[in-house]
DNA sequence: TTGCTACGTCCTTAATCGTTGCCATTTTCT
DNA sequence: AGAAAATGGCAACGATTAAGGACGTAGCAA
């Protein structure tokens, strides 16, 4: 590979000369520039970004850490982190934080082989991001919970999410509403659950615990919790899944059981990932802002990075969207039990 | 940020020293070894990755370079290449290919920021793929075709599976079939088209132009093209997409027009997205490898990095996956006419 | 026992990777 | 001549690593 000097020694200039003309600086002649371009171009230099980046200590990129490159849940989020990442002039890299502590991703942070960095991967510990956290090196977390002076958390709003949820399926007059949680240590599905309690409270109904059901967050979580669900006996009127994986689940547990949806169970999720949109019956769900939450969070980083001052915690709101899982039940008046 | 400098003078000995027992490399003492550890915990030292790659021209990761970070299509071929990098060792980083010569990607590239590149992103041009190769930096290119002796080529044989999908509905009867195309300047959509042809003349079928709808493998436009098939009148008896978003789009048109699948029209796609099995009907199309792609994509990279030599061309087959969305039309073997 | 060489262990010195950017120097222009 | 513009020299950036030095100890002869 061919290095500065050599592109220097070529176009019969210093190295520093040719620095300047392959920068644009402006302290170069247009001649000398011209010269240096060229030696460039016949021995095919390219820059060594390495050397590049230690000498200036700025990379121009911002890391992205997630927890599986695989999955198709983030594709929202990444959208809006990139087109701002983009418009910005900066460089985006995702990486996988499968691997934990040996992962890519803990390398990058470590090493601050980047410029910030935005996290939504709760495999990496907590105490990582302390470690790597520090006066200039931005970093966001996404629905995490984290005290640190030099980390900003970006949230969803999960509880109200839970709650609007809930409100929803009491609204359409179900009273008895299981709740298929997400795995215990899942703080979003604590966040959810905790809504989903205020919301029966509200409307004065009590938690019943033989109706919360643990699952994992994944399709199959949701098909064996739904399969108990069904095999207890007594169903309840709606189902709340902690997220649209599970619901999808649910929905094949109940196909197979010859149990429709919403006729006999009405059932709502959380996320709107983009299959609920096509599964049958379409799934009534909670829309969460993940493009905003991604924009935001780059957002943010880029005003730390110009030094801006700013908050260290953000609540986004969830958004309910109708489909046609869930079933309004009309409910008499006077005896205050359903109609139909 | 505390440099190995500061480590070495804490623990009140050379750099070289407090490097070598940072890496583990034997000619030190355990004592000293501890004495280093040490103050590097209290110093909370960090390597600097770009000091240390510098110094040793590697990098130890790999780049996965896409078009587009957010879409959905690349999952399995994503989780391909990070398995098989992970059990080497290696990191993976993914980078996104939008903003064409200025990306993030062609910076990768170019700069020689990572050990070996597999790209999948038609968006990056040929010119900069060959500058960037050379000696020692392997590149695997993924459905592309481009000659050059430090490229490794592994492709998907479109071919072939635009030939068994073909050869799927004319075995079901079809004999007029509709091929809605992706962008002209698609390889994958030409290989495709050239599957096709073969298939209908091998069974000595002639391709009508007129049932050639130029499509651009986006759902909008499949939709757009099924409006513009159904406008003409005198529709085929099925329909081969180039990909299954057009397919979607498709579905969605001629159920838009009461144009019932398969009843009046089969349907069938290609890539096997995670959504065909959902819409209804579930859409029968071709299966690609793309799990396998992306391993077998990594595996070269380690191969030639390990300086083995390894063949400059792959080829996966396809493979039909049977669902709804085709009906079987039985013919009358004297007048060779469909009786249902 | 003493003195000398020889060798192994542990550590240090210093060069290096390829760029950048400060400062000094030379050239050019007014 | 003096200011401005263009160019050159060189020390960083933070790590790695080859080569060499200091020290201790063992082996052996006198």
């Amino acid at each position: 590979m061919a290095t500065i000097k050599d592109v220097a020694k070529r176009a019969g200039v210093a190295v520093s000369t040719a620095s300047y003309a392959l920068n644009n600086i402006k302290k170069v002649s247009p001649a000398t520039v011209k010269k240096v371009q060229d030696a460039a171009r016949e021995l095919n230099y390219q820059k060594n970004g390495f050397a590049s980046d230690l000498k200036r200590t700025k990379t121009n990129t911002i890391a992205l850490i997630l927890k599986d490159l695989s999955g198709p849940y983030y594709s929202e989020l990444i959208k809006g982190v990139q087109e701002v990442t983009m418009t910005n002039g900066f460089d985006l890299i995702a990486c996988s934080s499968i691997g934990g502590s040996q992962s890519t991703a803990v390398k990058f942070l470590k090493e601050k082989r980047v410029d910030g960095a935005i996290i939504l991967a709760h495999n990496i510990t907590d105490e990582i991001i302390h470690e790597s956290a520090r006066e200039g090196f931005p970093i966001v977390v996404l629905d995490r919970n984290l005290n640190n002076d030099h980390i900003i958390q970006v949230e969803v709003d999960n509880t109200q999410g839970g709650y609007i949820a809930t409100e929803h399926l009491i609204q359409n007059g179900h009273q008895e509403i299981a709740y298929i949680s997400g795995p215990y240590d899942s703080h979003d599905n604590e966040m959810r659950f905790n809504g989903f309690q205020q919301a029966l409270s509200a409307n004065e109904l009590r938690f019943q615990s033989r109706w919360k059901i643990s699952g994992d967050f994944t399709r199959e979580g949701g098909y064996r919790a739904t399969k108990m669900l069904i095999a207890q006996g007594n169903l309840p009127t709606a189902a709340f899944y902690a997220n649209d994986e599970m619901a999808l689940g649910g929905i094949q547990a109940f196909r197979e059981n010859n149990i429709s949806i919403p006729e006999d169970i009405s059932v709502i999720g959380f996320d709107d990932i983009q299959l609920s949109e096509y599964v049958s019956p379409p799934l009534t769900t909670i829309k969460q802002p993940k493009y905003e939450a991604g924009a935001l969070a780059v957002h943010l980083i880029f005003q730390q990075l110009s030094l801006e001052k700013v908050d260290r915690y953000y609540k986004l709101p969830t958004e309910l969207v109708e489909r046609k899982s869930v079933r309004t039940r009309r409910i008499n008046k006077e005896t205050e039990r359903p109609i139909n």
